[in-house]
DNA sequence: CTTGACCCTGGACTCGACACCAGGGTTTAG
DNA sequence: CTAAACCCTGGTGTCGAGTCCAGGGTCAAG
């Protein structure tokens, strides 16, 4: 076996989290969030993480890059596992996430449709009582 | 002059805070962080609020519709004031936020497309292990 | 051997925008 | 007059997802 540090592959809590892209404390966090399983220590009380830690740990990042909350990856993981109705319990949490965000886009939209009727209507110059966006925030014209 | 209850057109803060649809907690939380001013007080010591108050609180509401951030708020009421330059900084700052929501709805957008992507080919049934959602997150097909 | 980089625990702190509480005093409708 | 409804201050709690700190031990390179 070649220079592999101390004993099996088993990775320190700070090449795990440099490999996962995440700081310690997260890696910490998590843990203490039940969301990544408690590895074992070593005999000086270091946490030795086995390789798969890192493959949750990307699971995790790649579910968080979707919106998914943590409680909702710890569901996630959890209907990760062998069981009865595995994708369809899956499959709703991903469309309950997915109206989540149209709604959001939606509000968004919302938003950003009044801004630009400001941003158009708005001179740039003059006084603000001449600004639009001062008047329509003040009396309260349609927005 | 009719029945006005007690001295010149002032209000409670409970009524201040009805009229404009927010908590009374809101309003003095609003006095505390410098967005409302604070109001003169009676003999025994309550906020008696002149009716300009009521239109400040309702511009306040409007702004926070279109998310501004209460200091950007904040801003927009000093902005407001008369003073040279006014409607460019208004401008400005509301193009600034415009940019904001565009950016949020562009990775909004990113986010539907992924979860679309999963929700679709997810059959529904099976175990968890054929579901194409979790075979995603594990193995960090592009998403 | 030494030194600097790493790791441990437990707890406090951050951000934003409020909500809630106790333990008082005041106002007002009936 | 009285009771309910209101108001005051000052302080604490909430949410989510971490981040930071002190005051220690431990590991690895030179």
């Amino acid at each position: 076996m070649p220079t592999k540090s101390h004993s099996a592959e088993s990775l320190s809590i700070g090449r795990l989290a440099a490999a996962a892209g995440v700081g310690i404390d997260t890696v910490r966090y998590y843990e203490r969030s039940g969301l990544l399983p408690a590895p074992p220590r070593r005999a000086s009380g270091y946490r030795a993480y086995p390789a798969d830690s890192l493959a949750r740990l990307r699971f995790i990042r790649r579910a968080k890059a979707l919106g998914f909350a943590l409680d909702e990856i710890a569901e996630l993981l959890r209907l990760s596992q062998p069981h009865e109705r595995g994708a369809s319990d899956v499959r709703q949490l991903a469309q309950v996430r997915l109206q989540e965000v149209e709604a959001k886009i939606a509000e968004l939209q919302r938003v950003r449709a009044g801004l630009r009727q400001l941003v158009k209507a708005c001179p740039g110059r003059g006084s603000p009582q001449a600004c639009p966006i001062i008047a329509a925030l003040s009396d309260g014209a349609r927005t």
